[in-house]
DNA sequence: CTCTGTGAGTTTGAAAAGCAAACCCTCATC
DNA sequence: GATGAGGGTTTGCTTTTCAAACTCACAGAG
């Protein structure tokens, strides 16, 4: 049963405890974007390299990455995404088209994504079912943890 | 000029400096389910109040949430998002659907939403130009700002 | 063979952030 | 007058973060 001080069981909370650390999200971009050695990643996310160092084991074990060998004399690493690393690339896609739209005025973007279908890709997140875009207010959640509402923990 | 250890320009890295930081997003995710105060979103984050305070500070002051007043006597607040933290769903609904698919077993999910077109809502990222879904290496990316590459910084 | 450089970390010591629990203030109710 | 709720702030301690320095293995230059 859980206590009533826990909080609410939720996958948003459970991806971020795996992915939702300081710098986590951004190791995986630089490695999405092929860019998977630690100095790499430390010049181009600006980690520090033990923190660095930290969330690669932890990606690495959470199964977002893998260490592999590229050079056996003298051993050298790189990281690279599992597939379920690459899975969460739309989690990237959908933070970047937030922070082009409310952090940036139009044109000074630093990074421009062309789609394979020509145009500049812009993500956006629909319904799997519908095909329809999200909007604010179209959907009712249904907790199935038991003694959880909406709201909050049923009767203590 | 970008000094040499400056980390990658980036809206991801830029978006998640906002609402990046430990319980910002749950706090989000209680506001969009309408549970916009204080100790409702200390039970159900599972953030210290001190952290709360700090967290909903940095949100009200980069325009993602707005402190309300519900009540004159006695005074009581409640903090509702801003379009712009409305456009954050996305961003959680991809968390979400990444967390039910990798770190749970099928039908033990905490939360089912039910989308106004009837089905389950699962969410998919698609290219707004052409509607496809976004698939690995899919795409070319273009850095803009000076000095960078895909690779990282230009000669140094 | 020594000197310098690169990759991939680890170590160190000080500063900052996180945490739980206790506390505070205003009102409302019993 | 005591209790309780809401919305925080304060306190004292622990954990992380950080930047800089250090390590180790090897490679290539001189």
């Amino acid at each position: 049963m859980a206590a009533t001080k826990d909080p609410r069981p939720c996958s948003i909370a459970d991806t971020l405890a795996l992915v939702g650390e300081k710098y986590s999200l951004l190791v995986l971009r630089e490695v999405l974007l092929g860019n998977g050695r630690f100095d790499q990643l430390v010049r181009n996310t600006g980690a520090p390299r033990d923190v660095l160092a930290a969330r690669l084991k932890r990606l690495v074990e959470g199964g977002i990455l893998t260490k592999r060998k590229y050079s056996e004399r003298p051993q050298r690493f790189e990281y690279r995404a599992t597939a379920a690393g690459l899975e969460l690339d739309p989690v990237l896609m959908a933070l970047m088209a937030w922070g082009d739209r409310h952090l940036r005025t139009e044109g000074d973007r630093p990074m421009v994504i062309e789609h394979d279908c020509g145009h500049e890709l812009t993500a956006v997140v629909t319904c799997s079912a519908c095909g329809g875009e999200l909007r604010p207010g179209d959907r009712k959640p249904h907790p199935q943890a038991p003694g959880w509402t909406v709201a909050g923990p049923a009767a203590a």
